[in-house]
DNA sequence: TTGTTAAGCGGAGAGGTTCTCCATATCCTA
DNA sequence: TAGGATATGGAGAACCTCTCCGCTTAACAA
């Protein structure tokens, strides 16, 4: 919760606290039934807020989805922690980075948008941070694969995230082949030991 | 344009025939402009008719962007064809898929929009033509590189194809990255080289 | 306890979107 | 040229996002 999650403000009315738990919530109930498409005007709703305060706690699309992955992208660089200790490098690698795709679609719409947001200049902060954590972790794994031989040297760990996410979002398009992930993720991994 | 294209109804009323041309005009303008995030609002609006017109020659963005991108997908199985001749089966596999990632990143979401398109049951079939003719094209340059040795068997050309429309997507979200495209091919062919 | 005040609230409203409906206008054929 | 089939357009319904600002209320000092 501390590393990359989006921090409330300093200091906080108890009733705006109250406000900003109950968006969260509601935030998080909307995003899992509808996907990240779900209206944000219903989400206010639902947790019993003006739009208006909703928008002063969340400013923007982004920076509501930031305060809701933080604690998932904290587990995800434990996780990859956790991996450094593995005994197969390579396997190593690989697991992380699946868990790196199934927290992209733990939410339909995810990946698109936090990829929409890195891209625009108001949203970029909140994201940027989770990003850059995930890519810490990143780096460290895919560097022991290196040192161990079997990862070519050229590879960059942005860009295999890229891909690894762009093959998170293209699974997501297809709900009903729920194997398609792996399999995509196994052509990418395929490369890596080449 | 005859094989995959968006084909018009059978006979149509030569008032009908023009507003079509019109509105197919001023799609692609705007959509070159706006990406497919473009109001269909305007695109009737500088068609010149009204949005009632729109929707009765196109009932969605789908088979709109299915009759504007007929004529590539054709261009695309014809490439397809004559790299068969290549003397390099994977360096004609690797050609032809870059330019189908190029294909579809020529106007902005046209990839999420596709992709989005086909799962939904109203306008799967337009683009599944589509899909399908990109599809055979590839599966033959495939089998050849898979029997000139280098591209392993258990490849499928659709989880391929996939892969590559997510390449394109992401290199899609970051327009200032311009060899992101590139990079991303590259670490994909890599693994049916493994 | 009570008064002051800044923080926070909410919802109407501006301006955008998609998509439908049907009275009207236009084409085409006999 | 007349009449029926076909196509039109734009107002309107129902959504969306995001802002503004008068009102409410928590928090703190006296």
């Amino acid at each position: 919760m501390t590393t990359a999650g989006g921090r409330p403000p300093r200091r906080l009315r108890a009733d705006a606290r109250d406000n900003r738990d109950q968006l969260l919530a509601a935030a998080r109930a909307e995003f899992t039934e509808q996907g990240t498409h779900a209206s944000l005007n219903k989400i206010a709703q639902r947790a019993g807020v003006g739009a208006g305060t909703l928008y002063r706690h969340f400013p923007t699309l982004a920076a509501l989805l930031a305060a809701l992955i933080g604690d998932d992208v904290d587990a995800l660089c434990a996780t990859g922690r956790d991996l450094m200790t593995h005994p197969d490098p390579d396997e190593a690698l690989a697991v992380w980075l699946h868990a790196v795709a199934v927290h992209a679609t733990a939410m339909r719409g995810l990946v698109a948008t936090q990829m929409a947001a890195l891209r625009d200049r108001r949203t970029a902060g909140a994201l940027a941070a989770c990003h850059d954590a995930i890519r810490a972790a990143g780096v460290a794994l895919l560097d022991r694969a290196h040192h161990h031989g079997s990862a070519p040297a050229h590879v960059d760990i942005a860009d295999l995230l890229t891909l690894v996410n762009a093959a998170a979002w293209a699974s997501e398009q297809a709900p009903d082949d729920a194997a398609l992930l792996a399999r995509l993720l196994a052509l990418i991994t395929a490369g890596l030991r080449a």
